[in-house]
DNA sequence: TGCCCAGTTTGACTTTTGTCGAGAGCCGTG
DNA sequence: CACGGCTCTCGACAAAAGTCAAACTGGGCA
């Protein structure tokens, strides 16, 4: 009878079960098809996000200890991913629990910038599928050259198709063999738009990275064990959107951040809310850096990592005294 | 063993089934408890918008005759419920629609207005739950002194208690018995500050009463029959927020409309986005006049009544060429 | 034309979910 | 302190939803 099971039946099962609170062998005798169909078709229109199946956050910054940080740290906002006793698999909780602030923070016509990296990826792996059509998701920095698991563009990409939106991507390398190369890039038009066009996101998504021989800078060649262990040495204290930080989240003067193409973090301060997630406890110096920064308004973390950010906060408050 | 299920609970009950996925028998056993009370807490989780099941409304602005409709008559948005076949009650269709819509259309942080009837009442008895705690809704006319079953409080209070929203009610009668009266408590500080305060909303929701014996104005007793001929003949066409409007949509000079405490059309006609949803086919006039006016932005309507404003839009402009 | 393929549909089966009445703890009251 | 009234909880059953292999469909291709 027909080919396509058109867009059409999709919305209208969708419409009669979830709007209408039918059963499923209603909306099957409605439209003229089996039950089992209706079933396909739901699950369908649950995956392009045709209904939109959202659980409220609030129960993550309900927590005093989120309210603590908010207050300590000074920023707008503070999940806190539980990470006690039976949670199977904390890193994985806190990548559902930002899949759904980010989804929260979303609003329609929104322009968001999302940076890449382990973290981002898994966000957008676990995120669920939303129908908005009219938000543009652009891509942060440069693409890695070698294939990699994590690359940019793919972290861009894969949230633009859960949301349905348009993603925007950036085809140029992250980092360049010289400086002169990487500042001759950066003044092509192409390039120079996108980059200026970062200040306008209504939304940042990023993570931070740490500055050691795990880095994916160096599983990706950008630079070998020893210069990151020289960077470090130099004040490196982590990494943002490919460029790397100091303890004061200023960019480290060095040579390899002349040779990255990315957002500048000015850009990126420019942006009203810029959710950071960090998922390792080992990240906590570079997770510093970045709130010393201001490149963090609101932010999702474990437990563990929440109670050292607060003790820390309460240390320095006292010595200040 | 406990006797508050606390909220928490509903909470965590609903993160673990909805954003996790897990079945309900595994919920209960990370919470320790049976499998029913599982059940029972996701229940009241949808019932108190910690979860959020929306589908898309695309499917009412996708069709052709939706897009002709906002290009003829100007507007921002138009949905049209399906009138065919067998479905079951075309005016229940059409407010379950209606709710949908409004909940897309809400934004946080928004002050909505309400108005009152038939219809508006039926809206806030089909619509979701949904969880807007920094969204109030504001009463945009008096109260009918009488007992009545769709008294405009009723109205605001129930959508407020839908969103979760904060009520802002109104307590002065919608018709009072002298002019005087009326202009004396217009100039109340309290009321005068509810007034002005409609222009500020962000969102509205009315629908229009038809000028007739049937009139909710006339059925609670603040007008006789003879009265409601009487305005028709002097050139009534509808009813707005309690008020009589004339064909343009303008407010008809009479003796009633200086009698009532409700907001003013240029008040409404601020509000970004005036959304008028129409169940009866008989409100064709009134509801032409108020789209004259402007107090129309967002209009969700049965196919029928979709149809015939075409068709009148079509002889009108080609009476005009 | 006839065959194959990719995607859709279906009936039958299994798993998951909703619901109901009974039981149990809590509290104010007589 | 015994008593309903109240709400929460649980086990068991009934209802609904998910799944899978097999049948089917229409179109492209040799």
């Amino acid at each position: 009878m027909a080919i396509r099971p058109a867009e059409q039946l999709i919305h209208k099962a969708a419409w009669l079960y979830y709007a209408h609170g039918l059963r499923q062998d209603q909306v099957a005798s409605q439209l003229n098809i089996s039950r089992a169909s209706v079933a396909m078709y739901l699950r369908k229109a649950r995956e392009t996000g045709i209904v939109n199946i959202s659980t409220s956050t609030q129960l993550f910054t309900d927590d005093v200890l989120a309210r603590k940080l908010e207050d300590a740290l000074s920023l707008d906002a503070v999940w806190i991913a539980p990470e006690n006793d039976h949670i199977a698999d904390p890193s994985t909780e806190i990548a559902v629990l930002a899949a759904s602030v980010f989804l929260e923070l979303v609003k329609k016509g929104d322009r968001i910038g999302v940076a890449w990296g382990r973290t981002v990826y898994m966000i957008a792996d676990v995120m669920s599928y939303a129908d908005l059509q009219d938000v543009t998701v652009v891509q942060l920095c440069g693409n890695l050259g070698a294939p990699y698991s994590y690359r940019p563009d793919q972290c861009t990409m894969e949230i633009a198709r859960r949301l349905n939106a348009k993603g925007l991507n950036f085809y140029a390398p992250l980092v360049l063999s010289t400086e002169e190369l990487a500042r001759a890039l950066r003044a092509e038009p192409v390039i120079r738009e996108q980059l200026s066009g970062v200040s306008e996101c209504d939304l940042a998504l990023y993570s931070v990275g740490a500055v050691d021989a795990d880095s994916h800078l160096v599983k990706c060649g950008a630079l070998t064990p020893n210069e990151m262990a020289d960077l470090r040495s130099q004040g490196a204290a982590g990494v943002i959107a490919g460029q790397i930080i100091d303890a004061e989240g200023k960019v480290l003067g060095c040579g390899y951040n002349r040779r990255v193409i990315s957002a500048e973090l000015a850009s990126l301060r420019a942006i009203a809310r810029r959710l950071v997630v960090v998922q390792e406890d080992s990240k906590f110096e570079p997770l510093l850096a970045a709130i010393a920064g201001g490149l963090c308004t609101h932010l999702v973390v474990g437990a563990h990592m929440a109670q050292r950010l607060l003790d820390h906060a309460a240390a320095t408050t006292e010595k200040a005294s």
